[in-house]
DNA sequence: CTAGTCTATGAAAGCGCTTGCATCAAAATT
DNA sequence: AATTTTGATGCAAGCGCTTTCATAGACTAG
């Protein structure tokens, strides 16, 4: 009568489940799934059977279901900042690379550095079953820890090391990478110094960074009036235009400092733009060492971080956290100053 | 007696499930999974009761558990082929956040340029209960698409669009807009080509972009032998490499035309390097438009992509598919040349 | 030849949720 | 006051899988 009520009528209605496989080859539900996770254990006749009829279905086991009665994911998830610059591509890739040797899946969230975000990324991930969690940097509203804890969800902090907190991470010390680089510039003869970051606010990585510009300032005896900061958030834009407000003041730096690569790349474009050469008339300075970093000119002197091994090693380390094994301690990586084309002496 | 066999006693065992939520809230289970998906339809007394226990508890709702029941997931997944370099970035975070403004989710996975590999990820993706795929270009196994039509997962193809296919698409016509580009080059007097691509073998956005060229040199009477291919990989590194090998040949190009931006970039890079004036001695072209091409100097000419529009769309049009609109044809995107330094008339 | 081992398989319970249907009390309608 | 409507809730059946336990047949050993 109603033509309308019958929907598509033109196939089959319903996905193929494994109800559906076992019945095309035979079996019963079981043989099929021990096919898929342990296909030693049965027959290699039924074995093919079976997976003819897998085939003939276009059968993929549901991923829901198949979580909830195994109770295992094989699944781990990352927050990170931002995905749309390229500062966390290479860690991040090679973290999902070492993942999978492990057998392990990868899902990655990104939080756009905004805390409420990246809370609803987090509890999204473990909906999803994610049995272990990456997370970039200390800083966050420490009920989210608590709430962790309390699923018992392994967490491994990562971009950082901070020897003052306790928490699983792997990472640098970013006073320690910043008070370095710092420390040259210095020696460099650079009095005045501008620092463009990212917000300090919920970004201890930013802020560690900043405190290590201020310390190796302390300990060359120079005032922090010297110092100026700009913070601004990540874009090649941004930098641009916190250059453009530095030299605008009384006080004109002799270098800049980017909280990070694409900071600092967009002061240098603009410092060019404004006639300045460099690094005769200003020094710029990076952080990361991106591919971005090299491709610039004059290429960028930056603070080089391992980023692959970082990656790599947090894999291991969430791992080894997952199957239950203590990592109380936490794991350092060192940088180093890749010192390219924007840093020189201090014009005098 | 053996107190290894107890495992950690020192709390909880299990996570908490709606059915313990609703136990401590004195409810039934079905109000607690109201009181989550249609929060009106209960008694504001009784709601505010089960979201207290729901904070006590650390309560989140188990997604598989959820999408198995519900027979819904609200997800879509993506497949790029690479997230180290940003070439998808922009076009993707403006996917995902519209996406976001239907109430879908995002899972994005990479192939690392691999049909395996994608294969692999779009079966996990379906798996996880993605409702919709985006998917890069059309090139791929047919018995993928025979797979996703008979789970009646709707498919839309973007970064590309091409008459003559007749699957959902959104994107640019690839042949037209290098042969677009190409017409201008030879209007400034180049006779010699050079094109640095990615591998034409799975990859039709490549080939039409190569097929553009050939195209426009056709119309121009120039002969086929006037154009030198180089296929790589997508790296900076192999983009300089591949410059090379073209300029130790024989027959210079008096311009090198990048597959993209980041092949283009280390052409440019190379070109510098090797002290070639640009573009007076050699011009160099991009294809993408991301933030890289406007970072060297001089400035990279390259095609503009529309990204961000690009993935809004994407996502609409993919959102529609789910709910079971007809989009049975495609949409095209505008390229347009971005004219910067590193184009100019050819040397003579 | 019988008891004991294996090996391959099946039956069925249960994982954590949603939802149709039933229920019941209170409000609205007559 | 009797009846109907409405609103809030509970019951219980699944959703598609894995896994424990049981079973039956095929071997091995004594």
């Amino acid at each position: 009568m109603n033509p309308n009520k019958k929907k598509s009528n033109n196939s089959l209605e319903k996905l193929a489940t494994l109800a559906d496989v076992a019945e095309q080859a035979q079996v019963s539900t079981a043989t099929v799934s021990r096919c898929l996770n342990s296909p030693e254990r049965v027959d290699p006749n039924t074995r093919e059977r079976v997976f003819k009829a897998i085939d003939a279905l276009s059968y993929t086991p549901n991923f829901g279901a198949r979580a909830m009665a195994a109770r295992r994911t094989q699944t781990v998830g990352a927050v990170i900042p931002t995905i749309e610059n390229s500062i966390f591509a290479r860690g991040i890739q090679a973290f999902q690379e070492e993942l999978s040797n492990h057998g392990f899946t990868l899902l990655v969230a990104s939080s756009s550095y905004k805390p409420a975000r990246e809370e609803e990324e987090i509890k999204n991930l473990i909906a999803r079953g994610a049995e272990g969690l990456l997370l970039i940097g200390y800083d966050r509203n420490p009920v989210i820890y608590e709430f962790l804890r309390n699923r018992k969800i392994p967490v491994l902090v990562t971009w950082a090391f901070d020897p003052s907190e306790s928490r699983p991470a792997i990472g640098f010390n970013n006073v320690e990478a910043m008070s370095n680089l710092t420390k040259r510039i210095i020696e460099l003869g650079h009095r005045q110094i501008g620092f463009i970051t990212a917000s300090l606010q919920n970004n201890d990585r930013a802020r560690n960074r900043f405190k290590g510009i201020q310390e190796a300032m302390k300990k060359a005896d120079l005032p922090e009036k010297n110092l100026q900061l700009v913070q601004t958030s990540y874009s090649i834009e941004n930098g641009s235009k916190a250059f453009e407000k530095i030299m605008g003041g009384k006080q004109r730096p002799t270098v800049v400092i980017g909280g990070n690569d694409v900071l600092a790349v967009g002061a240098l474009r603009k410092a060019i733009e404004m006639g300045f050469r460099i690094p005769d008339d200003v020094s710029v300075t990076g952080f990361d060492d991106i591919e971005l970093a090299q491709v610039v000119d004059p290429p960028l002197t930056t603070v080089h971080v391992p980023h692959r091994r970082m990656g790599t090693r947090a894999a291991q380390i969430l791992v080894a956290l997952i199957n239950g094994e203590k990592f109380e301690n936490s794991e350092k990586l060192q940088t180093t100053i890749q010192f390219r084309g924007t840093l020189g002496q201090a014009p005098q």
